[in-house]
DNA sequence: ACAAATAGGTAAGTTAGCTGACAATTCGTG
DNA sequence: CACGAATTGTCAGCTAACTTACCTATTTGT
């Protein structure tokens, strides 16, 4: 990517619209930008400097593994989103994470912490932005969970079919394909459910004549019938 | 209380204590401390102008009411947490919640949402720690719904507990007594199960020895053992 | 092109914890 | 103190969804 280009790439993202060119530089941003093909690794959470990442282009995913090694797909993130130690605060021991890409190509952008700090530090009013993407980033996740407590699995599954397929389909509502680059396992893990109960809600709607899907993707015929 | 004790508070609160008293005037801290006795309601949700609120003193609850009139204790709060529209963000207007005073005397101190932007904006050390004190929220909620989502009823029983009575004990591990404040259901809404299951489990680790209660307090003989 | 690995499909057995129903206790207030 | 309301205690179903187990289809690597 050139030069130019970068810089108005975060010239446009909502976080770093603040920063003149010269903070720019400072926070390192341009010099980090990096590409990534589809199911490379961007490990972020035993690095040895903390980082923060935002995603130019592409979808990828966050994998979480606990202490027997088991990986739970945690949260689907695309382009704007952002990633890694967005608390500032000490990596949790317990636990590992790592970022792998869906996408064919995935762009990401980081930087150093501390480096954030300091351009915090000079420039207020990035904290403004920052506070009210994480507290958007809160009302997801609280909404999310709250789902996640509340419905039980077929609502819960549907609910993120919807959301999915709504995501990657940009807008439309009906006939939209989405290339299904998520196993059973993958959605069973982020629906807090079990490999088998997904499979047998997929056959549901696909049964119903809601959905068609193969290995490959999935086909959704109207969006608003799924509920 | 009187002007002087009100700095001195501002001053001693991790989130203000960068503050010169000139910003703290501006911010109109001062003139808006507030004391609420027992079961007095802070309204927030719909209020006219967003506000920020922190506790000086006491506990309260933020009691969430749905659709159909439902209430659900959300969150319990102490002296130094934040509330309100701590993320800048708007009201959501399916949702209401208020804050209800659980002890005798509870001290808080609110302002403007835009006084605070503004002191946020030209104090960058206050930005840091704002953005810090966010992101430890959000890495504190989102703690919390995976202990709701991944563990029993059981632990998440006793992670509550645990939580609660270090909390309320102050550091101590050993003999805490904590006002039992909170019903069954209060209980059970926190930790997403039901009344019966609460009373069971209460009997259970009463009948284990580890705890012992009555309607009006809880006395834990050992936090660690209660793992 | 074949074996090995991974993903998807189906079914019977099991269980944590929810529901509902009701009794016992405690609290609050005239 | 006495009555009604709120809270706590207990118990017998019930059921959604998890386990375990096994088999088939597809993909991947060499």
């Amino acid at each position: 990517m050139q030069e130019e280009a970068k810089y108005w790439y975060l010239h446009d993202h909502q976080l770093f619209s603040v920063l003149s060119r010269e903070e720019n530089r400072a926070l390192c941003l341009i010099p980090n930008f990096k590409t990534v093909k589809k199911n490379e690794i961007i490990y972020f959470s035993h690095d040895d400097e903390q980082r923060l990442y935002t995603i130019k282009s592409g979808t990828l995913k966050i994998v979480s593994v606990d202490a027997e090694g088991n990986e739970t797909v945690k949260e689907i993130l695309r382009s704007g989103d952002l990633f890694g130690q967005y608390t500032f605060d000490e990596v949790d021991e317990n636990e590992d994470e790592y970022a792998i890409a869906i996408s064919e190509k995935v762009v990401i952008c980081s930087f150093k912490i501390n480096d954030f700090e300091n351009i915090v530090k000079s420039n207020p009013q990035l904290a403004i932005r920052y506070t009210k993407l994480v507290g958007f980033k809160l009302k997801r996740i609280t909404n999310n969970y709250t789902n996640l407590m509340f419905k039980d699995v077929r609502t819960r599954f549907v609910l993120f079919l919807k959301d999915w397929v709504m995501k990657e389909g940009k807008g439309q509502t009906k006939d939209i394909v989405v290339k299904n680059y998520l196993t059973h396992s993958d959605i069973a893990g982020l629906i807090c459910s079990t490999r088998q109960t997904v499979t047998m809600l997929f056959n549901e709607l696909k049964n119903a004549g809601l959905i068609d899907y193969t290995r490959s993707e999935i086909i959704v015929k109207d969006v608003h019938q799924l509920a």
